[in-house]
DNA sequence: GTCTATAACGGGATAGAC
DNA sequence: GTCTATCCCGTTATAGAC
């Protein structure tokens, strides 16, 4: 893991340069033969070794996520837990759901940049394949961090909670699909994870307790 | 404008299914010849027209972001207008920002969907081309819009509401770029825009109204 | 202005030697 | 397992007829 030269295997060394040259070009603007030239291997030890570019991209994908997942599952399971029998306030539910991304960032310096990068535009791709690997990944991790928002957040419907939960989702992606360097200011400050973490969770956390807009159709402000 | 026959101009039909596709599948997986072919023109009348696959883009791009912004600002300016000596409401200003992309799918209705979707793409596009696009529509109108929000909040510290400003970027892009068959709820509800657009008021305006978190690197909660 | 035809090139995938 | 060589297709772009 740690030792980075050149003694990597050839399936590791594809993959390492498929998902850099993904997270900046996209997929449909990456060329197998770019992947293989930067990796210094040839064409078909990608077909070797994954069958297709689409599978590819599969093995890419699923690399990063599930771990990433997994941690978050495991962080609420922890803050669920230190909770006791109350659960777990908005602030614990959101850090759990944000903080593995963002850790990703430090812990693993340029690739972590890479991966967030990658993961940001995967949630936006136009390609059908990659949006619909996404959300199996994020089926039922979405489930459960709504179960938790609806505890933690008795008084707003839970459909409502959905769809706040995914603006949450829509902050983070954007946050590390923008790369740092372009205008718009350093959105996401990789040294300073626990100050962007502090920061979204100032912003999203208040939006997420709010109370939930009046229904119907064009009523003006009339608020019960 | 209302005659979508088959008598519309040869540029236009190329920017209509233009447009479309690369909504649908995103620049670099549009081919030229999928866009001819759905437009029932030939591959050189693109070049004819436009000169490149690239200045194809930016017609359409243009085409789209222009009247949004300009719609914008002008709803900007009404709303301070309105609020006389005093400066307009951060909900009045996010208003300004949101019902103009809001108000686009309903109005042009099909291709209101497809427009609203290739916004939200464009903005996390891989292509540097695009994003560059952007950025430059973006300059302005970001400036004056993080203007407003600094009036509207003087006690968050300026960098604090760009770096809002950008969040609810990323709300109204992700929003917009997520079909909405697409598993993860109906996120827009275009039949409904209004009701979107108090559930978006309602969810982002108490972030933004927010106390900022504390600064500097890992000191707890110290504020001078 | 709009078409046909073709140039010039790069793409993914595969067969078979090593 | 990894390479070379090649197939076959789709791509952008252009030249020239109409």
């Amino acid at each position: 893991m740690a030792g980075s030269g050149a003694a990597a295997p050839t399936s590791e060394r594809i993959l390492d340069a498929a998902e850099r040259l993904f997270a900046a070009k996209g997929f449909a603007g990456t060329s197998l033969r770019e992947i293989t030239a930067s990796a210094g291997v040839n064409v078909a030890a990608v077909h070797y070794h994954f069958g297709s570019k689409e599978e590819l991209l599969r093995a890419v994908l699923s690399r990063i996520v599930e771990p990433v997942n997994r941690e978050r599952l495991e962080l609420l399971g922890r803050a669920e837990g230190a909770a006791a029998p109350e659960p777990p306030s908005v602030e614990a539910v959101l850090e759990a759901f944000l903080a593995p991304d963002l850790r990703v960032i430090r812990e693993l310096g340029e690739r972590g940049a890479v991966i967030t990068r990658f993961m940001g535009r995967s949630y936006t791709e136009p390609s059908d394949l990659v949006r619909g690997m996404i959300q199996e990944q994020f089926g039922e991790l979405g489930r459960r961090f709504h179960q938790a928002l609806c505890r933690a957040v008795p008084d707003v419907p839970p459909d409502e909670l959905f769809w706040r939960l995914m603006a949450v989702v829509a902050v983070v992606t954007y946050m590390l699909a923008v790369p740092r360097e372009e205008g718009l200011g350093g959105l996401l400050e990789p040294d300073d994870v626990d100050g962007t973490l502090r920061r979204m969770i100032a912003f999203l956390g208040p939006g997420i307790r709010a109370p939930a807009p009046p229904r119907g159709g064009q009523s003006a402000s009339a608020r019960p």
